[in-house]
DNA sequence: TTGAAAGCGCTAACAC
DNA sequence: GTGTTAGCGCTTTCAA
């Protein structure tokens, strides 16, 4: 083991106390003489010492880090999201670091766990597995934000996606633009308050709105990569039930949709109108370009920040917890007629 | 503040002492008592008590923590590495966390200091922006294996992708199939130990090694996004340069370039075949399917473990650095003729 | 403006 | 099998 330089070392070699280089590390205002300063930052220099940044949290509590759990780090969802929130973070000192939670409930449970949060000054957790129930007893002292659909106990802060709106707008457009069969990719008896039942309850609202019934065989459930997106179309052609439009309940989905209708030889946007839900960038660069619906993706990354810096830094009066769900955007390209 | 239970409340209800209760909870085998066990076990239940991470991590030096950093969240390139390497650190016991360079040398050096890397028991850096001289003056106490093609000093541990065999192997393989007239998306002058110097080089080689001419017009520098990838296809057709074959650096490119080719009208592979570089997940859903060069990304995982694990666990004999470079494999899929 | 003392919560090393 | 002592490196508190 290398002998680490301590602030001991450092004291000693300037003549003063410990103290003293403390102060001078953290920059404290007025707590040290301009000369004594000097002398401490040669010895610093000099004896290459850095702050161990484990002590300092054991005395302060800070750590000057941010925790991020996603399901998944492939997501390109939730790598967008984590780009957004490091760019904003950034700029009040903070860094942060994801984690994968594989959308296990003990993975998600585990990263609110105490220990886990110790090594963080505050902790966004992108709910997927866990819901109400599954949260009520998780008490964290770390300040937390959660994201995601989820219906989670109201002690936490949440950031979430309006999925009804998002969903109603993309299947409306669909309709206005004359498609009548609709296949959804990723519907289904999904449990309550997930992603998946509350889109598709955004799709039957825009049909019951326009007057057109849902044809139910073409409600597909589980869809949310590309390679089900692709897996679902193949199954829908093979079946021949004709559909003239597919909503594609995430934009992955959708790419792989769009990958199948290409091999079964079917037109995009002539045949066969597509729209996806989230905003990936890969939509812009898909064969033909993806329309989709924007949830807010800046907004939500903005309202994450707030609240956690409103934790982290306000005092101990507790503050209600808050909920924001900004509007969704329709992003119209090329794999939809316009409308 | 919320009261924290500490080994010392837990100890003082047991009527044990701190290490005792130290012994139970890190499962030291045969140092405590059946029955004197239970008593604690039920202390800790009832009082809630959670280990303190940064205490013992102060005290014993281990995190349990290894970081990843890569320049970029969202590239699919990098995430893959992360999935492979929390699969396979999972096994051992230990959490992976991503961080981001966003490809900054500041960032990297940034990465590596003292400070930062206490955090970890371990760290995998992939380096973009630095090189040997940049990291000359580094000296991590933190085991540390850096990942990327830049010359790095010769006391890291290295892994590192066969850049000119794998750009030798697309490069030929489309020569073989009838090519002359071949793209290179990402070539150009970069510095001598970069990637895309080295795929550039192996484009150049596999020409000579067949006996054909390199249309310097069709190569084209820094390609490495879609929207690069887009561009420079786009470009290229603009001056009216014909190609027959577009080999891009990067798989993300060569998405960007299949998106382009078909603005273009041009058909893949019947007018111009198209292969890219990395094996990503992407490449199986486009329109059409991407044949790519897999650069061996599970043997680079495996060994970036194993050189971790080993420098992590194996004492303090200093280990002689190691650097692994698996061989890169051809994958033929829709967008290149069989060869 | 500077310093001394105490201790954050844990575990290594050794005694019993 | 269990307890005692010491201390990881830092910062808080209070005194000078």
């Amino acid at each position: 083991m290398v002998t680490r330089v301590t602030i001991e070392d450092v004291a000693r070699r300037a003549g003063v106390s410990n103290m003293t280089v403390s102060n001078v590390i953290n920059q404290r205002p007025g707590r040290v003489g301009e000369e004594t300063r000097a002398r401490v930052l040669q010895a610093i220099d000099e004896l290459g010492y850095r702050v161990n940044l484990t002590a300092r949290q054991l005395r302060s509590g800070r750590t000057g880090t941010i925790g991020l759990a996603v399901p998944d780090l492939q997501s390109e969802y939730h790598t967008a999201l984590a780009d957004r929130l490091v760019d904003r973070l950034e700029r009040h000192g903070l860094r942060l670091v994801l984690e994968r939670t594989a959308a296990r409930l003990s993975a998600e449970l585990d990263s609110l766990s105490a220990p886990r949060l110790d090594a963080y000054d505050g902790f966004v957790l992108s709910v997927v597995a866990g819901d109400a129930e599954a949260l009520a007893a998780v008490r964290p002292r770390t300040p937390v934000v959660l994201i995601g659909e989820q219906t989670v106990p109201d002690r936490f802060d949440h950031v979430l996606m309006d999925n009804v709106g998002g969903a109603r707008l993309a299947t409306a457009t669909l309709l206005r633009s004359g498609a009548r069969r609709i296949a959804l990719l990723g519907g289904g008896d999904d449990p309550e308050h997930s992603m998946p039942h509350l889109r598709t309850q955004g799709y039957r609202a825009a049909h019951a709105e326009a007057g057109v019934e849902v044809v139910e065989e073409l409600v597909r459930p589980s869809s949310f990569t590309r390679r089900d997106g692709h897996r679902l179309v193949e199954e829908l052609v093979a079946a021949g039930e004709p559909f003239d439009a597919v909503f594609a309940l995430t934009d992955s989905a959708a790419l792989g949709a769009l990958r199948a209708l290409a091999d079964a030889g079917l037109r995009v946007p002539e045949d066969v109108q597509v729209i996806g839900f989230d905003d990936l960038d890969a939509g812009r660069w898909s064969v033909p370009r993806l329309s989709t619906v924007d949830p807010g993706n800046d907004a939500m990354a903005d309202a994450v920040c707030e609240l956690l810096l409103a934790r982290i830094e306000g005092g101990p009066d507790p503050r209600p917890t808050r909920v924001v769900m900004p509007p969704p955007r329709l992003v119209e390209r090329g794999s939809t007629r316009l409308s």
